[in-house]
DNA sequence: CAGTGGTCTAGACCACCGA
DNA sequence: CGGTGGTCTAGACCACTGG
């Protein structure tokens, strides 16, 4: 009873949470039902559900309807990747964000990009490519292509002002969005623009989005490995 | 009104998304406030807020206490980042995974070791090191340090049977995870055992689990980059 | 101050599961 | 069949925000 002020449904997860942490409990073991806890609390059924129901979201207790509540099996290592405006991004660091445009023009679609995009081969596609630096340094390049249906003037953006991940996001809702890391060896066009040395190996994300009916760009975001890594944290 | 059968918190989830969509509401813009759903959809405001709530959590809106909800500024591109035991993952693709231990043993902690698992330099820890292989291509090589005193007989663990992951959830109850994805040139071993060509880069996660009051484990997860890739996907 | 979201209650009906 | 979780209601009190 270290906090009486937490809500109730939070001391109850808190309950459950060192069942299992403490070894009381083990994977598969029955979680109380929520009448059970209920009465154990003196708390009212809703409370109780919202304690376990959320324990199940985060992948703490499984719960089968008709069955019962039990503790997960293996106890996920998950985490949100966030994938952010790298301009916001930098902000948050609070580190100056500049950018280099090096080329924004239109392009016709090859047959790989025209399956991405859903579009017949030849179709008219934007093309941009920046390198972004944080302090002066380079620490991204981007290469995108962009489906003319969702930012007709994308080519009249000035992208030293704004992000073309801003600039989409403002034009264009999202509605979907998928992404790919790997670790690649940059082209010498690449290697030259974030100024690494020969052989160096970068993260690439791939990342394209969609917005309502069109595939609304495809991004190859490139990072120097030795500069950049993407983490993240998981705490039951 | 395509489905009167789903929940009505469903429904209302739902009515929101699409107007933000369609573009009626923009980043920014408010979000009809819950009794103002009450009224609109004939619900009680349980249900308005458990449907504004759960899009709070997934990143649509934003609610501020006793000012209101109002759409997203930026719709986060996130996406769960599974962290998962090699065997499984591969077995879910319905591969065959094997596995080659390479070394088991007791070492003593040097000082950036002692640093992550706060102990003193020179204290006791098991490492092992193994290639993990699906349908006998090697996938991953995994060089991990484990804490005596969560896992005390992780010498005799038979990891061609099951996976050091694995054994160290069923023995130490996860508390907290950390991890990071970087770029890398693979050590002359690491190049050897995943069978690369020189220079051919790979990703590499660091991964540190917590149990209770100890660091339980660090491990450095090798894996070829032209071969993997970490991904995943998000569905506004 | 009125309006907002955060939390909570004491009921309720339903579909599902296992015995 | 009884117990479970999934959903829902019609109230309520509170802390916080803004004008």
């Amino acid at each position: 009873m270290p906090n009486t002020s937490l809500p109730a449904y939070e001391q109850v997860k808190a309950f459950i949470k060192a069942q299992i942490n403490n070894g009381s409990w083990r994977p598969g073991d029955a979680v109380p039902s929520e009448s059970a806890l209920q009465a154990q609390f003196g708390i009212s059924r809703m409370t109780a559900n919202r304690a376990v129901k959320e324990l199940a979201v985060e992948g703490v207790v499984k719960r089968v309807k008709g069955s019962g509540t039990v503790v997960a099996q293996l106890h996920r290592i998950s985490s949100t990747l966030q994938i952010r405006d790298i301009h916001e991004e930098i902000l948050e660091r609070e580190h100056a964000h500049t950018a280099r445009v090096i080329r924004v023009e239109a392009v016709r679609a090859d047959a790989a990009m025209a399956q991405v995009f859903k579009l017949r081969t030849g179709a008219r596609l934007f093309h941009s490519v920046m390198v972004h630096f944080e302090e002066g340094v380079p620490i991204q390049m981007e290469d995108r292509h962009v489906n003319p249906a969702v930012a007709p003037n994308y080519l009249e953006a000035d992208f030293t002002e704004t992000t073309p991940t801003r600039y989409l996001l403002e034009h264009a809702p999202l509605t979907e969005a998928s992404y790919s890391i790997e670790a690649t060896l940059p082209s010498p066009e690449e290697t030259r623009c974030l100024g690494l040395k020969r052989g160096e190996p970068c993260l690439v994300m791939t990342r394209r989005t969609v917005s309502g009916p069109h595939v609304a760009s495809l991004a190859r975001l490139v990072y120097p490995g030795i500069r950049y890594s993407f983490g993240g944290k998981f705490q039951l």
